[in-house]
DNA sequence: TGGGTATACCTAGATTTCCTATGTATTATT
DNA sequence: AATAATACATAGGAAATCTAGGTATACCCA
């Protein structure tokens, strides 16, 4: 009867991350982490190890721009915006969401949101 | 831009199949792949390769009970129940599906279901 | 009666995603 | 001077699913 978050999460991480990017217009790694157990009233954890490597891809994919900022009150933080192509993936990202979410609620009824 | 539904069913395959059994009183695998199929309208496709090992692990853990049943017209088939203790899980999975998919659109909106 | 199709189950190996554990460096706080 | 918070990163391993094969039974039809 452990946590079961991380299981759950399991290919939503993408989307999550664009999503936010995309809502906050610019972010950083360690903001992301923050912003996401937030918003989410502690539910998501994403771990350093999970996160910096996936930004690293995300932005080799093309779906993000990073940059290098220096900050006066700390050590630097890699900036990351979201590109066109990365728009249109998160765009079918959600999509994909809506439609397996409803898939779900097709197969019984779980009463989710 | 390919398909992206296998991503998104890691970690609720288990929910799936004990909220099917349950609903159906009694399933064997076949049955369960195509009734997922039929029900979520093709967006479901599990594949025998995931679902046979996973329904064993299911009845090792205690959480089915699997008989099998000779058929006149057919091979024979492994036949499953779901135990107290499943339906306990179960019903934890669907609490834990609902937590997530709330978290999920408190961190941004996806106009899911 | 022979071949194809649908039913029904199974295993091995690869892939992907995420986690744990650990390391480095900077700045603020105490 | 030490500790905490911020910020990024890598290596190794665990878990879930997929692909690609295999076996066997029964039905249909030519």
């Amino acid at each position: 009867m452990n946590d079961y978050s991380a299981n759950l999460l399991h290919g939503n991480t993408d989307m999550l991350i664009l999503g936010l990017i995309d809502e906050l217009d610019s972010a950083h790694g360690y903001q992301l982490i923050k912003e996401m157990e937030r918003r989410s009233n502690g539910f998501f954890r994403l771990k350093e190890g999970t996160l910096y490597p996936l930004l690293r891809k995300l932005e080799n994919e093309g779906l993000l721009e990073g940059k290098w900022k220096a900050a006066s009150n700390g050590p630097e933080k890699r900036c990351y915006l979201i590109t066109p192509k990365g728009k249109e993936i998160l765009d079918y990202r959600k999509a994909s969401w809506r439609d397996f979410a409803k898939a779900i609620n097709m197969v019984f009824q779980t009463d989710a949101v």
